[in-house]
DNA sequence: ATTTTGTGCAATCAATTGGTTGCGCTTATA
DNA sequence: TATAAGCGCAACCAATTGATTGCACAAAAT
């Protein structure tokens, strides 16, 4: 079973409940609440994203509050850093094509 | 069949041939020669990708040169936005405990 | 003109996914 | 102590995924 971030943040419900969790911790009850969708269904999606560790159960009494795990979010922006890097690159031969067409415009 | 950005990533194979079109176009041929998966396996992998609108094809006489559409890869950035504000945040929450930690051993 | 090369497309298959239902356990509450 | 609330887990199901195989077709090369 692959396990990694990218496959957490592949579904939409998943994306949602990692949004709100980053705001505060929540417990899959509350979750639920907005969602169109069970608590199983909820449950299960805090399952495969404890499993990426993108979230961590913290028992309370009965209840199991889901703490985000930013590390995790970074690295996807660790992952977007060889990107970043080629559309600056493009971005400044862009600006370049410009300044040659102003040159040529005169 | 939903489409976006987010499962074209999902795939670790999706991602490195995303890395490889991101500094130079290339064929499906030429891809599949990086990997240890058929050509028809990766074909599959740019036609989801070209759904995306991560992967853009450009005919080339026979060939299929696919080229990567950056506006895609910086939808993801945009995604992760809010997350860097709340992770710089907590570093600086981190920060002022610190602060305070060295106060206290005065 | 014939063969080879580069490719997409359809059929097929096992594995995985997202979801449901039912059950059982533990912790609060009445 | 009995009941209710908050969860996880296992079984099950339809839909999707990743990969293979076989075929067709157009563009080069011979």
């Amino acid at each position: 079973m692959r396990r990694d971030v990218f496959q957490a943040i592949a579904d939409p419900t998943r994306r949602a409940i990692i949004a709100l969790i980053a705001m505060q911790a929540m417990t899959p009850n509350s979750l639920a609440e907005h969602f169109h969708t069970s608590r199983q269904a909820i449950s299960k999606h805090l399952q495969i994203l404890v499993e990426c560790e993108v979230a961590i159960p913290k028992q309370q009494g009965r209840e199991i509050y889901y703490e985000i795990e930013m590390k995790k979010m970074k690295e996807i922006d660790k992952w977007l850093e060889q990107f970043r890097k080629i559309w600056e690159d493009r971005f400044n031969q862009l600006d370049e094509v410009l300044i040659t067409l102003k040159k040529h415009k005169r």
